[in-house]
DNA sequence: TTCCAAACTTGTAACCATTACAAAATAGGA
DNA sequence: TCCTATTTTGTAATGGTTACAAGTTTGGAA
């Protein structure tokens, strides 16, 4: 069976087209596009795609963790096909998006360093629920 | 002299009331807040402030690197008094930010979850320039 | 295989945060 | 004190994202 086919079903979604193009290209585009390359992309061979549907299939494969959004900076959402945990390296001259090494792991900011980029600024961002929140569904059960 | 105005007077920029007034909130409120919440609550003391204005300075002050604007989830812009470089958690149920240890440390992330929080999502974010740019620079001189 | 309800896609219209712009006000050096 | 460049302000424009409703498709049930 189709790999996308099966992450789609495992995941509990229906089957569509545009689902399958749009994992297809993010994962045998390793780019990190916004939703504007998407769409623009994909129209050429499907001329019927609509915008609104990047949206919605981002935002369902997003929901599943099939993908992951990346917030990197203020002015696009860019699309990342999720494999393993990883992190990246915005160049702010050529606006270019860097995979770097998976792990967050001792020193990872001089090895970034020591493989020849220069080091403006680092985020590090961490998402999931705090200990006050945990205690509050805890008490709710 | 106030801390303020030699910040300002520090890199360049000209005194002016809005300009210490926002730096001054962000170094009192360590709150993470939007464009809104800043415009808002200054509001209150200073009528005549205008939402464009908050937007300026932010933008200069981030551009002068005494501001930092975080981009940890996709629906807001929060800026952050820049002190030491430091890491944020978002809790996705109550939509707080936390600050996290000022260093990109060994094990940050065990030490984050051996401090209760869930975590679900790592990003880390580096800026900068990458080589090929550098290697531009340089052959451009 | 056919049918049907729920889910999905599409295009348009609405929304709203951010930016552009021009006029008025201000800062700060001469 | 004066003058020019800079900053602030309010309004209007922009444009990415979302809401919505109609049409289409999917996939399970009969």
């Amino acid at each position: 069976m189709d790999r996308y086919v099966e992450l789609l079903k495992k995941k509990g979604l229906k089957i569509t087209p545009q689902r399958l193009e749009i994992l297809r290209y993010l994962d045998e585009n390793r780019i990190h596009p916004n939703i504007e390359r998407i769409y623009s992309d994909l129209k050429k061979d499907n001329p019927s795609l609509s915008k609104t549907t990047v949206y919605n299939v981002i935002d369902d494969l997003t929901r599943a963790d099939l993908l992951q959004v990346l917030t990197i900076n203020r002015f696009e959402i860019l699309c990342d096909f999720k494999a393993d945990p990883h992190h990246h390296f915005l160049c702010k001259e050529c606006h270019k998006v860097y995979d770097l090494d998976e792990d967050f792991n001792c020193h990872l900011l001089e090895k970034v360093r020591a493989e020849g980029y220069q080091v403006d600024e680092v985020h590090g961002y961490f998402k999931g629920t705090c200990r006050s929140c945990l205690k509050k569904k805890e008490g709710g059960r």
